[in-house]
RNA sequence: GGUCCCGUAGCUCAGCAGGAUAGAGCGGUCGCCUCCUAAGCGACAGGCCGUGGGUUCGAAUCCCGCCGGGAUCACCA
């Protein structure tokens, strides 16, 4: 049990005790709501305002938290003490301490983890790259935050499936292989990849403008796709690989995985079923020669279903995905990590699934992200103004390089720490914000290694294994963990005691950085530790705890890198 | 114009199911390596928490208005 429920259910009690005849008095679960931290810790660890239970108890706050803290019998957990109407509580240090450690150390690498979520299936569609398009700075968020909730719910125990949507459908592919057909050639696509591919869809556009009969070629090109015209599907699989291919290597720097790769034309034959729903459901209605699901008594604009000319979009393609997955994986969440432009979209969505009867609608969630701008500039692929992601990652590994060959030139394998450090440093910049909040990305942040960042982290990781590879030679006896009674130890020890409840936040409001900023905290208090205290000299006994409280940082904080999708080299 | 989101230090942001004196990092100035990794630690400077009301014992936090910024609003995704 965690150190806030534990109080809260004490209070509780000694609520009932003084006033055994009070009625509606809170529970220990409201009362774990109630619960402050103090402003300075020399207030206390926890506190309880009392002023809420002034009126139920006729008494002032003041003599309330007074009459507790004189009949308080808790002392080994923590000892009470009233102040302004706060009834503030001292935790006893020697004991939470030894608690705290020893909870960690015996979670072995699962300290935090739970069995919640066992039995329970969470469907996240993330990243969602388009074909024949480069990874650029914008997809990093969809990227990452989505795995990030992946490995936090796996965490906790959900099953997960990590669906890749892919862009893989409409009138651009049929484009893209028309201008393919008319300058294209087998070897420049093979060498350039998706440069030749956007090249290509570049020209295209230009000499569009003059002949406007391309646009119809590409029309046209599309329609052989649809209709399974051999050439057209192969040249448009051919794309498709290549982009894959080299999409690929960029996940597997980032090491982000997938168990789908279902995109848009896998549902291609899969919203027939769903339109003929919608119709016998009597849901669609003809506007403006389109078909779509009127929603103007939901304040929305209408969903568009059907185009005038019959062709499905968007909206029907998301709903016969969301059938798909309800029915192959029985989800009971369906998370949808997408940028906050297509807010519209995914209401009207869930919207429509709710009016079609689903009751799992209420179970999918748009997780919104903020926009990606370029030192203050709107990303444009055509204008060139963007900064490719393999590019940004290349450029911190060779930074973190150069770094790691000033400061520690005779590390081992240098190259696989660099990786490590400079892919971290860019996982970090963009999980450390709050997800909603648009990002505009600067080289010089980027690649900033000082403060609050990936390195950082990784650096009081590295710095913990060194100490505890010096402790391993040191022959300690058994450790006292009741010494860690100090300032320092207790704010770091706090810190690791609060972290389970950090990831099921973190869950609960689909924000990993939650995790990046209590597992920078952690690191904060580890190194203030650090430079207040000399872990292997002094008391043997007294050292074993400091290298055990070492030990137990160096997990969470690996543990909480890990969440985010930071690897925590041993040695930088 | 309708709808949604965002305004906290020069910059980037925490804090927002109300609680005591609003916190970090970057940038600036100044300190700390004969000692466990200085990618570190400390000190100083920097704030009418956009604004005006309301609710409350108590508001950066909740409600309403206004101002500023962004997104979105029919056949793209």
């Amino acid at each position: 049990m965690d150190m806030l429920t534990r109080i809260a259910g004490l209070t509780a009690d000694a609520l009932a005790q003084n006033w055994p005849d009070a009625q509606g008095l809170p529970t220990g679960d409201e009362l774990r709501g109630f619960l402050a931290v103090p402003p300075d810790p020399a207030m206390g660890d926890y506190a309880f305002p009392c002023f809420r239970l002034a009126k139920a108890l006729r008494m002032s706050p003041v003599q309330i938290a007074q009459k507790i803290a004189e009949n308080w019998p808790h002392a080994e957990v923590a000892r009470a003490e009233a102040l302004n109407g706060y009834l503030n509580f001292f935790l006893n240090r020697g004991n939470f301490a030894r608690e705290t450690v020893e909870a960690v150390l015996a979670a072995g690498d699962r300290y935090g983890a739970g069995e919640e979520g066992r039995g329970k299936t969470i469907c996240l569609d993330y990243s969602s790259i388009n074909i024949a398009k480069r990874f650029h700075i914008g997809h990093l968020s969809t990227t990452m935050i989505g795995h990030s909730l992946k490995r936090i719910y796996d965490y906790l125990g959900y099953k997960t499936v990590g669906i890749n949507h892919l862009g893989d459908w409409g009138t651009q592919f049929g484009k893209m292989i028309c201008a393919y057909k008319l300058w294209g050639t087998k070897e420049e696509v093979e060498q350039g990849g998706v440069d030749a591919l956007t090249a290509l869809y570049v020209r295209f556009h230009q000499e569009a403008e003059t002949d406007p009969a391309l646009e119809d070629q590409g029309r046209a090109w599309f329609k052989k796709i649809e209709d399974g015209d051999p050439e057209a599907l192969e040249i448009f699989n051919w794309f498709k690989e290549l982009t894959l291919k080299d999409a690929a290597k960029t996940y597997d720097l980032l090491g982000v995985t997938f168990d789908s790769y279902a995109g848009e034309s896998f549902y291609n034959d899969k919203m027939e079923p769903v339109i003929a729903e919608l119709r016998e459901k009597g849901l669609l209605t003809q506007s403006e020669g389109a078909w779509v699901v009127d929603l103007s008594e939901d304040d929305m604009p209408p969903c568009l279903i059907l185009k005038k000319d019959g062709a499905t979009l968007y909206a029907t393609r998301d709903l016969a995905a969301a059938v798909y997955r309800q029915n192959t994986y029985h989800f009971d969440k369906c998370l949808y990590v997408v940028a906050y432009q297509q807010d519209l979209h995914f209401r009207q969505l869930f919207r429509v699934l709710e009016k079609m009867g689903y009751p799992w609608a209420k179970d999918c969630v748009h997780v919104a992200f903020g926009m990606v701008s370029f030192e203050g500039q709107a990303l444009s692929t055509r204008k060139g103004n963007t900064v490719h992601l393999d590019d940004l990652l290349r450029e911190a590994v060779e930074k973190a390089r150069a770094i790691i060959e000033e400061k520690s030139p005779n590390l081992e394998n240098k190259d696989e720490i660099a990786r490590q450090v400079g892919i971290g440093a860019v996982i970090y910049t963009d999980l450390s914000n709050n997800r909603i909040k648009d990002i505009d990305f600067s080289w010089e942040r980027a690649l900033n290694f000082d403060g609050e960042t990936g390195p950082y982290v990784q650096y009081t990781h590295a710095r913990c294994c060194s100490l505890l590879r010096k402790a391993a030679e040191a022959n300690l006896p058994e450790a006292d963990l009741t010494t860690l009674d100090d300032d320092e130890s207790q704010a770091l020890l706090r810190l690791i005691g609060r972290f389970p409840d950090v990831i099921r936040e973190a869950a609960d409001k689909y924000e990993p950085s939650m995790i990046t900023r209590a597992v920078t905290d952690i690191a904060q208090a580890y190194n203030k530790f650090y430079y207040e205290h000399r872990i292997l000299d002094g008391e043997p006994e007294a050292a074993a705890a400091r290298v055990a409280l070492t030990d137990a940082a160096r997990r969470v904080i690996k543990t909480g890198l890990w969440l985010v999708g930071i690897e925590a080299p041993e040695r930088m």
